[in-house]
DNA sequence: CTGCTATATAGCAATTTAGCTAAATATCGC
DNA sequence: GCGATATTTAGCTAAATTGCTATATAGCAG
């Protein structure tokens, strides 16, 4: 999964964030930069490469979109680290119950 | 947030993982890798760094946990880039719906 | 085919990164 | 304090990345 290198850099991100709302072609991208456009071109040629976004043709513009799939894989990737986490602290907040009950079970206190 | 950035090396995302399933010392973590210990010790920093990881010392080890606030914000971003975009998706049904009635109230068909 | 617009690629310089080995730091048992 | 263990920092090299400018490609208007 390429996508986690291809989110790394902040320009790109913003590219991400600007296609999760909505396709636009190269040039509007470009535009929200100030940044030379083949500079932008090349965090387009990346984020395609790592299959987050793609595009379609249409005249002489490339009209971009956001690769949900893609997005979504990596969001599950995070979501499963959380999700360990999180189970790993019940896990630790049943066990510390159990050994409450234990205790007032015991009749100590 | 310079998460994005610590999670773009597999190694680093291959800790991550690690500790989401529970606390290890450095040690531990670096016999985990075909490479030398300094090269590890760096990605923890790196890590540490970014506030995705943190440590506790006991005696003479370095008792790694992951921070789980740190990996659930960027969590939340893939997760609001994701809900724009099915957002979008799911407007964009609910018109070609609208369009679909209109045309059968039409008698057309 | 020519010129115009939109976009991508080539090639370059500066910076960063990931790996290595060697050396420093810190804790423990004596 | 001394030696042993655990871990990090320093300093190096090779490779990758980012930005730039100049050039190439592709469609459209005439």
């Amino acid at each position: 999964m390429d996508a986690f290198e291809a989110l790394a850099d902040p320009t790109r991100r913003e590219i991400v964030a600007m296609l999760a709302a909505r396709e636009r072609n190269a040039g509007d991208i470009a535009a929200r930069f100030d940044m030379a456009g083949p500079s932008v071109s090349r965090h387009l040629k990346v984020l395609r490469e790592s299959g987050l976004i793609a595009y379609r043709a249409e005249a002489t513009s490339r009209i971009y979109r956001l690769n949900e799939q893609r997005l979504d894989e990596v969001q599950q990737w995070m979501q499963a680290q959380l999700d360990l986490c999180r189970e790993r602290f019940d896990r630790l907040g049943a066990h510390l119950d159990r050994m409450k009950e234990k205790e007032e079970g015991d009749g100590k206190g």
